[in-house]
DNA sequence: CGGGATCCGCATCGATACTG
DNA sequence: CAGTATCGATGCGGATCCCG
């Protein structure tokens, strides 16, 4: 995520290879191992921060937290802190990340169409090539 | 990229948040900071490997090796070698690939039209946190 | 021209500890 | 519960050299 190090990398990366594409920079984000994930978990309903943890399970505090805080910041979710004994955070999505989702569906869908010919390809591909040469 | 990895991790990453989920993989290499900037491109005529390498400007030609390997053995697009004096070779898109940017297309989309709002989203939240503080 | 092999720095990410 | 701060390992990715 490039996000996190906006002041190091983003003059240098941002003209590297044609900065003026904006498909690059959505991608990075989509491309992001858990933005996604996220964003289609909250999708439907609002989560909160440990039932996020716990239901992607893999990912670390540290990136969750980062990767809301940056969603957040680029207006795709939206956070909503309610002053209860232990506190309560919400988070939940935002028309823009609405559409940023639906935009996603498609490539959702090929996924779960495609894969296993995906993994076939991987397989022959393997197969001709280095069996590992134990 | 996990493909290059994939004796060490792809065990340990596959179960860690469900593995069940063709949505992850695909998404992984969606988000291959390179890897659809290539597809994109091989999409309407094949192109050679420094031609590639040219255009996207910013890409070493491991990386570009790498992802170029990466999706042969996905399927996605193929390479062809033609023994010239120098060799040439071609890269060029698969049926399947194919498919796989027609999912991107939408994404696409959205990214033209919505970056300016991402941007002024982040803008407006930067604006109201730290300042840099100098 | 199209790459493979190697070296290596530096960002990324996980684990741990602490706070409000 | 919802995070922040620090530390430490690892592996990504760039640079360079070389080969077919």
């Amino acid at each position: 995520m490039k996000a996190a190090t906006v002041k190091t990398i983003t003059a240098r990366a941002a003209n590297a290879y044609s900065a003026d594409c904006p498909t690059r920079q959505i991608l990075d984000r989509v491309g992001d191992k858990w933005a996604v994930l996220i964003l289609l978990l909250v999708r439907h309903e609002p989560m909160r921060f440990n039932a996020l943890r716990r239901t992607i399970e893999g990912i670390s505090q540290k990136m969750l937290s980062q990767v809301l805080k940056s969603l957040e910041r680029d207006g795709l979710i939206k956070r909503r802190a309610i002053a209860t004994v232990p506190v309560t955070v919400e988070y939940s999505i935002t028309p823009l990340g609405a559409t940023l989702a639906n935009a996603v569906d498609p490539l959702r869908d090929w996924a779960e169409q495609n894969l296993k010919e995906v993994l076939s390809a991987q397989r022959r591909y393997d197969a001709q090539r280095k069996p590992i040469a134990a």
